[in-house]
DNA sequence: TAGATTGTTAATCGATTAACAATC
DNA sequence: TAGATTGTTAATCGATTAACAATC
């Protein structure tokens, strides 16, 4: 068995592809590991190193060109294809993530959405309408779903996890804070802005 | 000069406390490292060796008071102060972010909301009132603010930002898609879904 | 060619873990 | 006391960086 890439190197590839984008928007065709170092404020070193888990991407003297970077690094990715993606809890934060448009753009597609109160449940959100959280299992088998975006309260995280994972989900993005014990082999990523403005402000006098 | 805290170290204690708050809410007034970790899927080993970056809090054979360590835990990480924050940004993530009510409970305040669109300056969010952008200096220097909730469109995020730390800013919270250049001692932190969700689609076939 | 930059190796740096004396 | 668990040291593991031959 080959060695797996390690976690960290792989976070790091959407990073560079955002930013290889940017550079696109920008006009730039050739960029080099010094320029998006310093762009990113990563080390030369480790971006070479870092593209070099995955093949040879670069022309020594010249460096990268930007769109085929870009295109191999969504193929690496799978950011090349579409994804369906169910978003869990409609409440406000569910409400932006639904009409963020900075998904679509990358083959990120919201097909669902789920809530258990009756309030929310027939709701219009842009293209989509709200549905009744029973129902989950049943969209996850038919429509294929791989990929949830979790956003209900810290209380039933937990055990709506559970029922994604056993309708066959296989990918959760988690905003509620706490952190999910779920069978190996199902990526969780977390988002708490708490923990981020903690961090920051342990620096802060 | 003593050895800094490894940043990495300082970046998980926010994590520590929130499962601790979660401990004491479920009753529990003694855990162990290993319970902990158990918990949070990081060693026992680890636990023990970040806090003891910050003196002792547990007792041989019996292990941690839950109280007493969130309590420590909060004054190193500054969480046992009220910290003023202003949302610049007044779109659907903005309106999430406002009537989030996990910040309060940890003392982080959202007392002013920013956005340069006359639609928006002068609507009521909760107790604010969306205010125009031209007024934000005026406001962090007259309430003292240092952390900025950064929820603008990428295309102007930077020069925002650049606006923000002239005006005294000190954190930044970026939910903006690009990273931001800034001088030394400015803290950045970034949430982006797309960066998590891509780092998933890797794993996923 | 001369200059620039890659991909890779080896060295360095830093973080995690195992192990255990101390002690509750 | 016996059992459990801490705090810490040393060993291990892994990630980053420096350096350079290859080559565009």
């Amino acid at each position: 068995m080959r060695k797996d890439v390690p976690k960290i190197v792989v976070a790091r590839l959407p990073v560079y592809l955002r930013d290889l984008s940017q550079l696109r928007d920008e006009g730039k065709e050739v960029t080099s590991s010094q320029e998006l170092g310093k762009r990113l404020g990563i080390s030369p070193a480790q971006i070479r190193k870092d593209l070099s888990h995955f093949g040879e991407f670069g022309k020594q003297g010249t460096g990268y060109n930007v769109s085929y970077l870009i295109e191999q690094l969504r193929r690496i990715l799978h950011a090349d294809r579409n994804w369906k993606i169910i978003l869990v809890g409609a409440g406000d934060l569910g409400h932006a993530m639904v009409h963020y448009t900075g998904f679509r753009k990358q083959g990120l597609h919201i097909i669902g959405v789920f809530d258990n109160d009756p309030q929310k449940i027939g709701q219009r959100w842009g293209e989509l309408t709200v549905m009744d959280a029973s129902t989950i299992e049943d969209f996850i088998q038919k429509e294929n779903v791989r990929i949830v975006i979790l956003a209900v309260p810290a209380k039933v995280a937990q055990q709506v996890a559970d029922r994604l994972v056993n309708a066959g989900i296989r990918a959760i993005l988690n905003y509620a804070p706490i952190v999910l014990h779920l069978p190996n082999g199902i990526l969780v990523e977390y988002i708490d802005p708490v923990v981020h403005l903690q961090y920051m402000t342990y620096f802060l006098e």
